[in-house]
DNA sequence: TACAATGTTTTAAG
DNA sequence: CCTTAAAACATTGT
């Protein structure tokens, strides 16, 4: 489930733990998400307090006394602040008690990612992590060679790209090129230079509504927005009503609106 | 039963 | 070597 909104409103589950000590430790021995690491060494968190949580588009970082904890939830993971005696669930990886409530890490599918750095700065990783689109680093400049460099990609496939769009997932990029006007297959070397502008501006509209409305509250998105309207079977645009179209772009089931969103070339386009 | 699910990585192909 | 497409990953739900 989680983008960019989504996984801040996770990563704030683990805030009322802020500035707790980590009494005990409890992690599956051998799960997927913890890749090449041992999960015998996240042991070490034992006596650590959390320190802070950050985000960064679908990257998660919790800090502690002497390290920090990477955490990706891929596609079905959870965070928690479950009670203080929680027994973990068949899909809770990591449990970090704490007096504040125990601090699970949950993820049935298993695309997601633990892993931990010690030191008490900031893992080289999360420094080389590219701009935010919300901050002032997330320039036209950066999007314009980005796109010319994926120039033969659909639009939709270079959304989805975490080294350019970091945060955007599969709703996000429909919602942005859908609030265009514009057709997910389109190429993105052939936007002119006044369009990228546009798309920056709407990537990063979309960020911002998205924190608001699911980040801070995990709100059900307004019937105006794309959002509301794409998995339900016989879902409408609810822009002009029409039937909303599903099909397989850059690998990944896309809604869009035929009317609003015709291909390059025409111009009877939707936009606001 | 078979397919699809708000993601990334690896492998194959061009 | 570079870019792009497809397959793989693991589990649950329709």
């Amino acid at each position: 489930m989680p983008e960019l909104a989504e996984v801040a409103w996770y990563a704030a589950r683990w805030q009322p733990a802020v500035d707790c000590r980590v009494r005990e430790v409890r992690c599956h021995p051998r799960a997927r998400v913890f890749r090449g690491m041992s999960p015998e060494e996240l042991h070490v968190l034992r006596g650590d307090h959390l320190r802070g949580l950050l985000t960064h588009g679908k990257q998660i970082l919790a800090r502690f006394d002497h390290g920090a904890l990477g955490l990706h939830l891929g596609m079905s993971g959870e965070m928690a602040c479950a009670p203080v005696g929680h027994t973990p669930g068949r899909h809770d990886h990591l449990v970090l008690r704490t007096e504040a409530g125990s601090l699970v890490f949950r993820d049935p599918r298993m695309f997601g990612r633990v892993r931990w750095v010690a030191g008490s700065a900031l893992p080289a990783w999360w420094k080389a992590l590219p701009p935010a689109i919300l901050s002032d680093a997330f320039t036209s400049k950066l999007v314009e060679q980005g796109l010319a460099a994926r120039g033969r990609r659909p639009l939709k496939a270079v959304l989805l790209d975490q080294d350019l769009f970091p945060g955007v997932g599969n709703w996000m990029a429909d919602e942005i090129l859908w609030r265009l006007g514009w057709h997910p297959a389109r190429r993105s070397g052939e936007l002119q230079t006044a369009e990228i502008n546009v798309l920056r501006r709407e990537a990063r509209r979309v960020c911002r509504d998205a924190l608001r409305v699911i980040g801070r509250s995990w709100g059900d998105p307004p019937a105006s927005w794309l959002f509301p309207h794409r998995w339900r079977a016989g879902g409408c645009c609810p822009r002009d009503g029409r039937a909303l179209e599903r099909t397989q772009v850059a690998g990944r089931t896309t809604a869009w609106c035929a009317a609003c969103q015709p291909p390059a070339g025409s111009s009877a386009g939707g936009g606001d």
